[in-house]
DNA sequence: GTTAATCCCGTACCAAAGTACGGAGTCAAG
DNA sequence: CTTGACTCCGTACTTTGGTACGGGATTAAC
């Protein structure tokens, strides 16, 4: 635990992003910067490793960095009543996310399916599938 | 059906976003510039209200411009060899979307739990949660 | 023990997705 | 028939999330 293994490079490249993005991560407060050995180089281990891959999924899901940085806070410990608050308007919008992809899916695997018997110009209901049961509202 | 109701300011405001961002949607192909009559105003109906509204909820999902405008083309009607390709790979990507925020819900859903039992200093499995399962890859 | 690959850190630049601005046209109320 | 609100369209600016660059330090490989 905490071995500590990896230099910049290393560690960039084992969660896919360059070696920038990690110090721009550091600067945004997203990942803090490991001590530096005088005069030496900074090093990485597994849960920093952890704590980018998820800034990236998270930020694929749609989260910006400022809602990444909240639910950072999460994972490093909060006093009961800022997590409560935090998490609870996340689960929300969580909720909504998977509502309106799973609208997506079944709208996209209902136009491969008729797309495999038919085979001439196809068009799908995507916009119909998405809106019938979306509550969805911009803030 | 097509009633063309509004003018481009009620068209925003329906659906929660600014003029500039219609025409700038305009100017990138993803809403199209409906005709204008002899020195008159351009008129916007329902049908393209609901896109406007599926823009941004895909792009609330975590889509790009450009991936909205991949989409909007199955909504639009194309040869369904173009259809099946789009539809497939961004059915794969809507499918682990949806394992990853299921993961996010389990998480912040205990978080929110073991919050409801205790009354102090928290702290949330969120990351490891979210890594477990995750087959997540960067292109 | 020198040289190539990395790292450190600061500053500059870039693309995507808007947002703001301004001058001219149009429309609806009083 | 004018005043105020809205539209049209072009260009410029802004924010977010990075990328690129460059000079000096450090370390790994030969």
């Amino acid at each position: 635990m905490g071995s500590n293994t990896y230099r910049i490079g290393l560690f960039a490249k084992a969660a896919g992003v360059h070696v920038e993005t990690v110090r721009y991560y550091q600067r945004k407060g997203l990942l803090n910067l490991p001590e530096k050995p005088y005069g030496g180089m900074r090093r990485y281990g597994e849960h920093e490793l952890s704590r980018l891959r998820f800034i990236k999924t998270a930020q694929w899901l749609g989260f910006s960095l400022d809602e990444i940085a909240n639910l950072l806070k999460l994972e490093d410990g909060a006093h009961c009543d800022e997590v409560s608050k935090i998490a609870t308007v996340k689960l929300t919008e969580v909720r909504k996310k998977l509502g309106e992809l799973r609208n997506m899916e079944k709208a996209l695997s209902e136009l491969l399916d008729a797309c495999a018997h038919s085979s001439s110009k196809m068009h799908c209901p995507l916009i119909e599938k998405l809106q019938q049961d979306s509550f969805f509202q911009q803030a």
